[in-house]
Formats: C-alpha cells, sequence, structure tokens
DNA sequence: TCCGACGCTGGTCTTAGGACCAGCGAGGCA
DNA sequence: TGCCTCGCTGGTCCTAAGACCAGCGTCGGA
C-alpha cells in the first residue's frame, strides 16, 4: 500500500472542519495532518504539516483562499477547492493560481474522498459549473483590481450605507467617499451604486 | 440526571449534519435522534423521531426552514435556526413562525450545546442582530405585502435597473415607476434603491 | 530622480432619486 | 352607496449621487 495522503482541512467554520475529518478520517489511505481556520493559519499549516492535499474554503475572514492559492504557489500541496454556486465566479481566478480541483460543499463524502485521490494523482478536477465559469473568465479579466480601499467602500455600499454613512465609518470625508465609488464604479462597470452592491453581492463580497 | 434532550439535525450539507453530530454526540445530556436534508424529511422526522429541539437552517433547496418552522407550529419541538449573517433579514418571519432561537453557523461548538440548553429550557434565544431585526420587524409586518406592481418593479431594480429604463420596461410613464418606488421603499423598509435591491435579492426575488 | 499608484480632499455642476402634495378611473366588498 | 385598494399621472422641491476638474503627500520601483 502506497504512503497516505496527507490532508490539511481549511474553513473557517469549525463544524465543517469537524464533518470533513470524520468523514475523510474513515478513508484508510487518508492521513489527516492538520486544520486551519483561516488563510494565516492555513499557511502556517502547509509549512510545518506538508500536506499533499490541501482542502481549501475560498471564503474566509481575513486572509482568504485565494491569497491562500496565491502564496503556494506552484510547487506547494494540490489545492482543492470547496466552493458554491454563489461562489463560482472565483473560480477563473483560483484557476489562474493554481488550484487543482473543485467541489461543491455539499458534495457526497465518498465523491470527495474520489476528488482528493484524483487530484493528488496529479489531474486537475472541474465541476461543469467551474468550467463554464472558466469560459467566461477567459473572455473578461476573472475579477477587476480594487484598491484596497475601493473594495471597503464597495463592501459599504453592499450593506446599503450611502456616503455620508460610509464616510463616518472610515472616519473619512464624503467627497473621498465620492471619489473612490467614482472609481470602482468605473473598475467594476457599474453605472451606479445600486449595480455595484448587486455585483458585490454577485462576487461574494459583503 | 433529567432526561437528554432528543436533537433533530435539518441541513441541507451532509458536512455540516456529521459535523454537528460529532461535536453534539460528545454532549451527555443530547441524544441526537435524527437528522434531515431537507424540509420534507425533517417534517417526516419531527413525527417519527419526535425531538425536543430541532437544530434547523432555514435555506435548504425545496421546502425550506421557514416552510418548516410553519408547519411544525406551536406546539411541536423547540427549533434553534442556524443562520448566518448574509440571512439575518429571514430572522423576523422565523421569529414569527415560531423560531425559538437563533445561532450563527459559525458558533463555537460549547456556545452551540448552551444555546441548545437554553431553548429546551424554555427560554428564547435571539442574537444581537436578530434582536434589531426583530425591532424592526415588530414595527412593520415581517413580509410586507406588495402590490403585483410594486413587486415587479423591485424585481427590475433588483436587476439595476434606472428609473427611467424600468418605465420603458413596463411602458409607463418615469413618474408612475417613481410612485411606486416610493411606495414599495416604505413596505419593505428600505431608505433607498440600493437596500431595496439588496433586500430583493436576500428574500429571493430577481 | 522620476513616475505611477494610492488615499485623501476641494471645487463645480447636472440630474436621478425620492418625498410629499394632488387627482383620476376601475374594481371589489360591506 | 361609500370606502378601500390599485395603477396611473402630474406637480414641486430638495438632496444624494456621480462625473470631471484640480491638487497634495507618501510609498515603491525603475
Amino acid at each position: 500500500m502506497n504512503e497516505p495522503i496527507r490532508l490539511l482541512i481549511v474553513d473557517d467554520h469549525p463544524v465543517v472542519r469537524q464533518g470533513l475529518r470524520a468523514y475523510l478520517g474513515l478513508e484508510a489511505d487518508f492521513d489527516i495532518v492538520g486544520e486551519a481556520g483561516d488563510g494565516e493559519e492555513a499557511l502556517a499549516a502547509v509549512a510545518e504539516a506538508r500536506p499533499d492535499v490541501v482542502l481549501l474554503d475560498l471564503k474566509m475572514p481575513g486572509t482568504d483562499g485565494q491569497a491562500v492559492l496565491e502564496r503556494i504557489g506552484a510547487g506547494g500541496p494540490r489545492v482543492l477547492v470547496l466552493t458554491s454556486a454563489t461562489e463560482d465566479t472565483r473560480v477563473p481566478a483560483a484557476i489562474e493560481a493554481g488550484a487543482a480541483g473543485f467541489v461543491y460543499k455539499d458534495i457526497d463524502p465518498d465523491a470527495l474522498a474520489a476528488a482528493i485521490r484524483t487530484v493528488h494523482a496529479g489531474q486537475t478536477l472541474l465541476s461543469p459549473t467551474a468550467v463554464r465559469g472558466l469560459m467566461n473568465g477567459g473572455a473578461a479579466p476573472p475579477a477587476p483590481d480594487l484598491t484596497p480601499r475601493e473594495s471597503q467602500v464597495l463592501g459599504l455600499i453592499a450593506k446599503g450605507q450611502t456616503n455620508r454613512q460610509i464616510a463616518r465609518a472610515l472616519g473619512v470625508s464624503e467627497k473621498t467617499v465620492k471619489t473612490h465609488v467614482t472609481n470602482l464604479l468605473r473598475r467594476i462597470d457599474a453605472a451606479d451604486r445600486t449595480q455595484a452592491a448587486l455585483w458585490a453581492v454577485h462576487h461574494g463580497i459583503g
């Protein structure tokens, strides 16, 4: 029998991590070498535990999955991304960053185990929706590059806040907020804040 | 020692169910009497296993958590709703339907066990955000009755359209659209169209 | 050193948006 | 019949929003 597949589980929900551990721990060829609840923990665990495969949730507080993918880079462990239908827009960027596969979070546990083995064997695993997202993503840049401040302002727009409210929340002038809004609208190709809010919701921001 | 608290776990994600089972199964005063992956299964399990407390995810395919709540009614088990920040808008309606408590999905497992005991003991458990939603919801009906036309206009707002665009799409004057917007904003208690669009998205409209 | 990106701020201006006043006609119900 | 709801429309008015002009200072990289 071969060496077991060393697995790292990265998800910000303890319940999900425990569930995955419970299922995957039953697989004789898997060795769960660690867990992480956010991106920084994940990177530390990758360095320390040296997994073969990382199960990675893209949407986490702080350093998120995309950042983890980018920092792991090409030479590190295979990354199997746990995603959901509302996160499909993140797929192209994640592929670009080196993700080896995508599975939906509601995947059957046996299918998940199979997916882990598939990516560990060096293949790339894409869900049909991910393929569709790739095709779309090939036509346009996957995610416009907002500055940190623009992202922050967008997040608050996506909470329904006015410019004045955002200005108060960030401790800057309303004029400054307007500037960021004007800039971010152009970047995401939205005509107004309503469209921006919708964009943000559909891109998992806010 | 008292009778154990009979628990039913309702969530469409097997991983979540397993994770909850793994945590809660360790509690000596809990007896997990079943699991369900959707609303219909949940209702069948409630009838068959007769739980004291149901852990219920509101957002499920098919018969969702709200429908489950409504069908369980007042005489049935206590329902502790598993929610997330993006689902807070569902809170007033769920309370109206009899939910005994709300916890975020990323809750610490010990806190979750405590929450279960709390609702089992007959108390109502509300997160601070849920209280805020209640206060808003207490002043207004949980699910506003929009006129057909208002719903139509809201759907188009949720697609990012301006009043002028909506007027063209519906073949009415912009003035008429403005009237509908003013009326629907008041009904859903939104300050502006951006909030209305977000409301619509979170209520599965558009 | 120069240049670009970033965040911040001011100014001017136009207009879309929304509140609130009013009214009409049609349909349904007590 | 009277009242309510609905959809439609007009008017007035104020302001939030956004475009586009400008500038400052800081930081990092070539």
